[in-house]
DNA sequence: GACATGACCAGAT
DNA sequence: CATCTGGCCATGT
């Protein structure tokens, strides 16, 4: 059923370049989500293959269990996090594709 | 169908 | 910065 979602929320946030990052609102926009929500329960599900760690939230701080891992993992990749907050402005993949509203060849 | 829960968001106080 | 409020919507009981 919401097969299509799921597919389309993977193939976002698999294609968020290393050393970027993307809010769940973000994601939930480009892959035409219903909400936003529903890119954190897809995670919750199918998250284990993706990047998931690029993911944040929209002030740029990461959900409460993840924190630690997602800090870490950013880090590594080059996104710095400063008390735990990851500087949007700077670091933000969806600034690029905003303006385009939808990424090429997805459909 | 009602009710609760969750890797959310934006605005107001 | 901390809380609250209302909205969002799939999933499970």
């Amino acid at each position: 059923m919401d097969e299509q979602l799921h597919e389309m929320v993977r193939e976002v946030v698999r294609s968020i370049p290393s050393g970027r990052v993307a809010t769940y609102g973000d994601v939930a926009d480009i892959a035409r989500a219903p909400s936003p929500r529903m890119v954190g329960a897809v995670l919750n599900q199918d998250g284990h293959d993706l990047p998931w760690h690029r993911v944040l939230k929209a002030n740029g701080t990461c959900a409460p269990h993840l924190a630690d891992e997602q800090l870490r993992l950013l880090r590594e990749e080059g996104v710095p996090s400063l008390d735990g907050k990851v500087d949007l402005r700077a670091y933000r993949w969806e600034d690029a594709v905003k303006e385009k509203e939808e990424p090429p060849g997805l459909w």
